[in-house]
Formats: structure tokens, sequence, C-alpha cells
DNA sequence: AATGAATGAGCCTTCATTCAT
DNA sequence: GATGAATGAAGGCTCATTCAT
């Protein structure tokens, strides 16, 4: 092998050690003077192949939350949304709890994000999970039936996903509701279970009332 | 008023402007240049009260914990468990809504602080909210019955304060679940009588099954 | 002495020290690193008293141009237009070659500024030398007469302004239309009387035709 | 045409774009980086046909004299010296505002290396243009006649060749004589019958005393 | 008791140049 | 012959901290 890489091997080197120490630090806190000396390049590669910090930033979480939801398969239509909401539920937590595939960047970023929001990733998070965010609201206007009110349909939603996001925090989490630190695949699936049953109990029970 | 600054007036404005800053930006963002020119003061006098920015840091941390602490009131034990939940439920949103007495500096810190761990607030953390934890588990212990094992009171407990918790950063949430970005003492209502009534069926699925 | 001084006299001297600089190299060449050294103050005390580089060429050109000026008196109204054209261009020329006060430093400020423009003087320099052009187009009307054309006084005016300020350049002119390079006060009062003579046969000149 | 590229080719844009950048900041300000994506070539080129920045500027530079004296038409030999003057202000102030062929490229270039001396091209120029200045001082004595001393024809060159360079840098001119920003090959013919009458005026005005 | 002055360390960025192909 | 890739050096600026009063 010669010297002089190829290019995208140097670029791809730099981008996936961004994804780490974003993930690990946050934007303000992650250096780039460690990002190059973890990735094992000259400082200056950041500007030749980015241009700036935020621009390296921006495609570290565009690659990150590709990743992320490269694997997602959503549930047939054809099945009752009790179902295709426990699917999505399991598909969330799975991916938080990076039970399948991913390192765990994309939550520790999105923690991160939540905590110190740049606004650099807006546009981005727009457009990859914007559309995420419709499927889930339509299963649960399925299960709440047509009297239900749009508000309603949103609060529900809200309570869905901010059950599963306090997961993102779980790791570093003094709450401490979980006994053990420690993260199974069974914990991941009581979980699961547990975040599924709750919210359709909890979705219907709004509606009676 | 005699203008006499006998030297505690200048650390309790230094020590509020800390907490102030602290909230919104994180250890790390916050910058002591800031919090100075905020309060007024000159850049010396953090050094001068409390050392130097981590001391200062743990001095913020403890007031607001002591603010928020105070003026929490625990729900009379002689209520049904189901509406001493929904107080306390009111409680915590109403004080992550900013809507009573503090200015939601607790909350902020603490997402600050599960982001960006800096490890300086970890045993206050214990001895003072521990304790709270236990008496919402209690609660919903009370919900469940005696059959209800130790773990899915637990699972409940974070299912109720990941809801709640959703709503700290609402106001920088891209997910706008809800319509609007403004938050009146109406839709704060609704929002607590959503988690109420969402989490006391919840709870109560997931007893059944 | 204290070792920490007073505040102005660590100012004074970096500002002093920029305009000798500054007047050496342009505003871009200049670094700030080679002023911080020379006025033996730290980098650092740049951004503290003044903000930053740029504000630091702003100040060094106002206060060079305020030298430069503090010692110009203006013609008596009630000579002959010619004689007070005489006591303009004296006035000039000997500030742009230094016969009196000032290190030389505005002429070199100005012949930078005039080859590679900056933009940030701009308004210190409608506001301190806008007037004294005023005053050289009133002497020239006077000498032409009410039948000159505001277009002819203008041309006119530049003719004079142009001649003088031809010998800012002159120490590094490779033109070398004088033989020496050495500027002795003798010379400069043959340029005086020589742009005297030169531009009121001039100005006369452009009248009769 | 073929599209293959002659090697010439590259290095002739190169350098032309060379002379603009040049031209327009001057040897420190010009980045290579942008004369070479102006240019349309890769940033090595310079080293590759140049060796580094100095030669670059240095063969701009010649370029650009080259350019400037070949299409310079001395007056005839044989016409009153006045008409002589004439056509060679009309020739200077032609090229400064580059009403003619080239783009003044020269006169800037000359600017910025007075202001900001490389040193790079000193020898370059008294081989060129030296014998210029001589043609002008000649028909400035052929006006003033043989009893004017050799200084006094020194410093009437002075004034002619400064009232040209004052218009340089006009559009950047702080001094703003002339009423709009905007140059119409009407007021250049203005300015250059000003000039010479102006200089004609003054010459003979500086004869008799 | 309180502060203005000063600083050192470090960060992001720019830029001319070199290297391997 | 020509270029994409990569880099070292340096620049301007920020910031928590310290010093002398």
């Amino acid at each position: 092998m010669a010297k002089r890489k190829d290019g995208k091997e140097t670029r791809r080197k730099l981008l996936d050690t961004a994804c780490e120490v974003f993930a690990e630090k946050g934007f303000q806190a992650a250096k780039v003077t460690e990002i190059c000396r973890r990735a094992g390049v000259n400082v200056a590669a950041v500007s030749y192949y980015f241009g700036d910090k935020e621009s390296l930033y921006t495609s570290a979480w565009r690659q990150t939350v590709e990743d992320f939801l490269s694997s997602d398969i959503p549930p047939p239509e054809d099945l009752p949304p009790e179902e295709r909401l426990f699917i999505t539920i399991r598909s969330i937590i799975r991916k938080i709890l990076s039970i399948d595939t991913d390192k765990g960047y994309f939550r520790r970023l999105e923690m991160m994000e939540m905590a110190n929001p740049t606004g650099l990733v807006d546009n981005a998070w727009k457009e990859l999970i914007g559309p995420r965010q419709q499927k889930l609201l339509k299963i649960i206007r399925d299960i709440m039936g047509p009297a239900a009110s749009e508000n309603a349909v949103r609060l529900c939603g809200m309570s869905i996903i901010n059950q599963c996001r306090g997961y993102i925090l779980m790791q570093k989490n003094r709450l401490a509701f979980l006994e053990s630190e420690e993260l199974t695949p069974e914990k991941a699936d009581q979980i699961i279970e547990h975040i599924s049953r709750f919210s359709i109990a909890g979705i219907k029970g709004v509606c009676n009332s």
C-alpha cells in the first residue's frame, strides 16, 4: 500500500472517528485536535475534507442517523394497530439500546443535542426522522378511532416517544429505576413488552372519558 | 437602602446568575465571563468567593436543588393512590414547565449533567433526590397491588418519569408533537391531565396480564 | 514600580507599537504576535484592550491621524487665496514628509490603505479628513472665480492633492525623479514652492479656455 | 478544437489569472488557492509550472509589463512638445483607467509593490520602465526651454506623474473629488484634458519666476 | 472586601507546499 | 504531464485563572 491512500480511506476514517468523539462528548466539548489524533490524520484534514468543525459534525450526524435507520423495517400495514405499535416500539427501543447493529452513537448524539442544541442538525432531522413520527401517529389514530381529537393523538405520541427516549439517557441515569446498570437482551425485551402494554392501555384509557 | 455592599450581596448575585447560566448552557458551555457580566460583578469574584469554576458550579447546583425541594409538598398519605399520583405528576410537570415558583433550573441542570456528566454533584444527588423516587414508587405500588413485581413497579416508574421528563426540552423539541410551540397554562393542564390518565390506565394495563 | 501597572501604561504601549508595526507592514502583513512581542505584552492583551485585531488597527489609525492633524493650523481667512493655497500645500507636504513632529506613520498607513484598502478606517477618514478637503476646494474656488464649474474645481483639487500625495510613496519610489533619496528640509521647501507655483498657474490655466 | 491539453494552455491560464489576482490584492494577500480556483487548475500546478508563489509572482509581473509596453506608442518627435505631452498624458490615463486594451494590471501591481515591496521585481523595473521616464522628462524640457534647471524639470515630472497616478485607485478613492464613482469615457476625456491644460500652464508657470 | 490588569494554554482555521501516482 | 491527497507551521482568538492593589 502506498503512503498516500486513495483519499476515501482517510476521509472515512476521519468521519468514523468524528462520530465516535462527538457521541462521547458532544459538539462543543469534542476537540478537532482529539478527533484527528485518534483518527491518525493531520488536523488540517478536517478543513480539507469537510471545511470546518461544524460541517464535520453535520456529516457525522447524518452518517450516524443513516446507519441507524438503515435497518428499520416498517410494520406491515395489514396487521392490527396494536401489533404495529408493538413492532414500532420494539424497533425504537432496540435501536436506542443498541441491541442490533450500531454502536449507540445515535442515542448519544441525540442526547447531546437535546442537552446542548447546536441547531446544526435540524434540517437533517426533519428530513430523516420526521416521516417516522407521522407513521407512529397514524398507528395511534388507528387505535383511538375516528372520534379522537388530533390533540389527544399527539399527546399519546409524546407519551410513547418520551417513554422510549428516556432510555437514551439510561446508562448514565442516576434515577436508576432499573436495578442493574447492565443491559441484557432479556431486560430489553422486558422494557419493550412493558412500554407496549403500558401505552396501549394508556391510549385506550384516555379515549374513555 | 444604603448602597454599601456587604459582600453577601455580591456573592448571592453571582450565585443566582450562575444557576441561570449553568442551567441554560451546562458546565462547559457556560463561561465565567458571561456569568460575571450578567451578574454585574468582576471576573475575579468567582475566584474570590468560590475558588474556581467547578466550585461555583457545585454551589449553584446545591442552591438549585434546595430551592427545588423547598417548594415540594408531598401529597397527603390518606388520599387514594390515583389522586396522589395525579398530584405528584402535576407537581413534576408544573416544575418542569416552570408554572409555579422555580425557574426550571433543576431540570435543566439535571439534563445537562446527564448529557455531560461532570461528576461534581453525584453525592448531593443521591442524598437529596433518591427519597423522592421512593415515594413515587410507593404510589405506583399502591395502585398495582401487592401482587406486582418490583421490576414491574420500576418500569412503570420509568414510564411516568420519562413522560414528564420529555417536556423538559419541549421548547427546543424537534419532535413537535404538540401543535404550538407556545405553552399556555391551559396546555399545561392538558398535559398533566393526559399523563395522569394515560399512566393510571397504563399501570392497570400492565397488571392484568 | 509594581509589576502590574496602572493599565493605561500597557494599553498605550500596545497602541503605540501597533501604529509602528501597522505603518511598516499594513493591516494584513502585520501580525499581532509581533506587535505584542515588540510591545512586551501578552498576545491576549489585544483581546483584552481592543477586542480584536481590526479594532486595534482602527484605534491605531485614529491615534495616528489625530497626532498628524493636531498641529494643523488653518490659514487666516483674510489672506489672498493664492497665499492660503501656499500655506495649505506647505502644511500638507510638511506633514507628509514628516518635517515636523510625527514619525511618518500617517504617510505609511495611508499608503498601505491605498494599496490594500481594508475599509476599516473609512468612517474615521470622512470624519477627520473630509472637512480639510472642503477648505481646500473653497480656496480653489476663490482663485478660479464664480464662473468656474464645480467639476473644474474638483479636478483642480485632485491635481493638487495628487501632486502632494505622490510624495507619500516617494521613499520607496523607483520613479526617482528626485536625484537623491535623501530628503532635506531644503528639498522639502523646493517641493512646496514648486507645487504651489505649478498649481496656481495650473488653476489659472484651466480657467482661460 | 481538440480537447487535448498541451500543457501550455494550463500554464498560460494560470499565469493570466495570477496577473489578475496579484493586481487585485498584492503579493501577500493573493492566495494561490484562489488563483488556482479562478484559473480552474489544481493547486499543485503552481509548484509544477513555476516552482513557488514567488516565481509565479515574478512571472506575472514580467508578463504584465510586457503587455503594458507592447501597446505603448510614443508620440511623433516632430510634434510641438505641448501636443506630445497631451498624447503622453492621454496614454497614461487611458492605461490607468483601462480605457484601451490592458486591464490596468501594471499600475495596480506597481502600487502594490510600492506599498509592500517584495523586492522581487526591481531589476526588471529599472531595465524596462526607466527609459519611458526619460522621454517624459525630455518633453518637459522642450516646453521649459534650455534655461530650466534639471531639478525644475524633475519636479514638473513628478507633478504630472503624480496627478495621473492619483487616479489609479480612484474607484476606492476616499478623496472623492469627483462627484460620481462611475467612470465614463467622457469623464476620462475630461480628466485627460484637465491634466494636460493644468500641467502645461503649471510648467510655464514655474518657468517665469 | 473586592477588583482591574494581565496571562498561558489551547482551539479552530488558513495556507503554501510536498508527495505519490 | 498533471493532479488529488495530505501536511506543518503559523495566525487570531477565547477563556479560566492569577496577581497586585
